[in-house]
DNA sequence: TTAAACCCCGTAGTTTACTACAAGGTCAAG
DNA sequence: CTTGACCTTGTAGTAAACTACGGGGTTTAA
């Protein structure tokens, strides 16, 4: 048996019950199919899926950004340029993330050294002239 | 004159007034000194910050770990090692961030070329596989 | 000097994303 | 064959982060 109960895949993904329900409300996850007494019936899968729910919305993309990152895939040749679309664009505002998360680190990364390099009064650049563009 | 009213930070920081209210109410920005009338009167500066905040934001951080996030700084010796470990953690935090966004990206170029490649039928890998760990 | 445009404070409402019941049916171990 | 852990639906409550009033005072440009 390759199936689960919602119990058990929210163990796997460590994330309530009742958050899956939602996230099926939401049209995030597939509603699966039931067994004769109505109780849900998943495939290992939506696990993976769950999970990259919760990485994603880490990663400050909201639901809904996350339901159409979701939906990015091509069933006809007709919806290809479309998806090609949104799928680049989609990549560019994960580029401007991937960026500016650099930029945050390089500026902690020297706040680490100039610690550690023992300057004694005020040692560390500040944060606040982090991102003025 | 080089200081500001609410308006005019809000206007260039495109953001509305009420949001700073709520971000001064909440620590992410100090509060600023008063006119006579009781208006409030900031340096340019604080446009950096409010940019930094809503970039943090976007990234996924909360309000929270962004008062954090601008906390980190030394005034004397002593707060180093403390501000060291902080800091430590956070660019580990971004490093992770920068790991996920990079698998996303790069499995959203894919999906991207194999559209470009015109292969018909079910021509593109599907984004469900993405995040398995 | 007055009217539009701006500011003050406080409180209340909204959206997003859960999270927690309540009332009842199902399953599996002893 | 029962009891405790699990599932069902539906509704309501919560936390975070705004966002929108209402009732008033201030500035500034005509």
């Amino acid at each position: 048996m390759s199936s689960l109960t919602i119990g058990q895949v929210a163990k796997l993904a460590e994330i309530g019950t009742e958050t899956i329900r939602f996230y099926e409300r939401e049209n995030l996850i597939p509603a699966p199919p039931r067994r004769p007494s109505g109780y849900r019936s998943y495939e290992p899968e939506v696990v993976d899926r769950i999970q990259f729910i919760r990485r994603a919305k880490d990663l400050g993309f909201s639901l809904r950004e996350i339901a159409e990152l979701l939906s990015l895939r091509v069933d006809s040749e007709a919806a290809c340029g479309e998806v090609m679309e949104r799928a680049t664009s989609k990549i560019e505002d994960i580029q401007g993330k991937i960026k500016t998360l650099s930029r945050m680190k390089r500026v902690l990364t020297k706040l680490v050294a100039s610690c550690g390099a023992n300057e004694v009064t005020d040692c560390c650049p500040i944060l606040d002239s982090l991102e003025g563009r």
